[in-house]
DNA sequence: CCCCAGTCCTGCGGGC
DNA sequence: TGCCCGCAGGACTGGG
């Protein structure tokens, strides 16, 4: 599931496309419902088509193709896209094909098994109106931690469920939620409104640590295989995972209290109760 | 504002 | 062996 390390891999995979010329934008048909595509994909090619690409961004989850008109071409992922340049895993989930022109390589495939994902061009009004600070907040590695407290500090929310909440903070999900905590060494049922400075500033290390280190890996592949780099290359961070999808399984921090899942806001939370443990009192 | 449940969607694995 | 069901969760919606 594509979360910011993911996602960041996905852009880092793309970013040669920066300097090319989009020539055609296209649907790929297929047995299955299209995937959306806003305003539509004729409105789409119309703003893209013969555009230069002038730089390749990431914002929390989305990656952007910024073009010289000042469109934005943003690609969402949701649970299980690939941007991809070679190598789809199969024929049958390709949704989307930017063909390129004065690059490294010819194509920019959109593959998506479950079809939740999206495909956007908005002018800057529009993006603006989408993605600005209303629906998104500051990217998870664009944030210190006096933001971090200042943006979901007087929250009574569980931290866990709150790291996942996009308006406070971009790019945090299920998995990377789990993992920041265990480090930072925070319960994830503990309400945002008791933690700490010092708790604070450890949740802002780990999430730098975290994410910088998941990245170097090229993002987490799970066991069900869908997350790809745009060469189609699983990621290497699930082998370094401390506590997701270990339930069961010693704590690799104290060795001594075994990995417990919890279910908060109906999605699976993975934790130590030994060293994550709420303050006393 | 906050919080929760339902929805989208497909593939996989458990149970019978 | 096949079928049904639940589960995975990112983002959005509607209701309390």
């Amino acid at each position: 599931m594509p979360e910011l390390p993911e996602v960041e891999t996905m852009r880092r995979g793309i970013a040669a496309a920066a300097g090319s010329m989009i020539l055609q934008a296209r649907l790929i048909p297929g047995p299955q419902k299209p995937i959306r595509v806003w305003p539509n994909i004729a409105r789409l090619r119309r703003r893209c088509v013969r555009q230069r690409i002038e730089a390749v961004t990431r914002f929390g989850k989305r990656v952007v193709l910024e073009l010289a008109n000042k469109h934005r071409l943003v690609f969402e992922p949701r649970m299980t896209g690939l941007i991809l340049v070679a190598h789809p895993p199969s024929e049958t989930h390709l949704r989307f094909e930017l063909q390129l022109e004065g690059g490294e390589f010819p194509r920019i495939q959109y593959w998506d098994q479950r079809g939740l994902g999206s495909v956007s061009c908005y002018s800057p009004e529009e993006f603006a109106e989408h993605l600005g600070p209303r629906q998104l907040g500051p990217d998870a590695l664009q944030l210190s931690s006096d933001e971090l407290q200042s943006r979901l500090g007087a929250s009574r929310r569980p931290i866990k469920v709150a790291l996942l909440d996009q308006r406070a903070v971009a790019g945090i999900g299920n998995l990377y939620a789990s993992e920041i905590l265990h480090v930072a060494r925070i319960a994830p049922q503990q309400p945002c409104c008791t933690l700490t400075k010092r708790q604070w500033q450890r949740l802002h290390e780990a999430k730098e640590a975290v994410l910088n280190e998941a990245i170097l890996y090229e993002g987490s592949t799970l066991s069900d295989g869908t997350y790809r780099n745009a060469l189609n290359k699983a990621g290497g961070y699930q082998n370094h995972h401390r506590v997701y999808a270990r339930a069961g399984q010693p704590c690799p921090a104290c060795h001594r209290s075994s990995v417990v899942r919890i279910v908060q806001a109906q999605r699976s939370t993975f934790y130590c109760p030994r060293c994550q443990k709420p303050p006393r009192g």
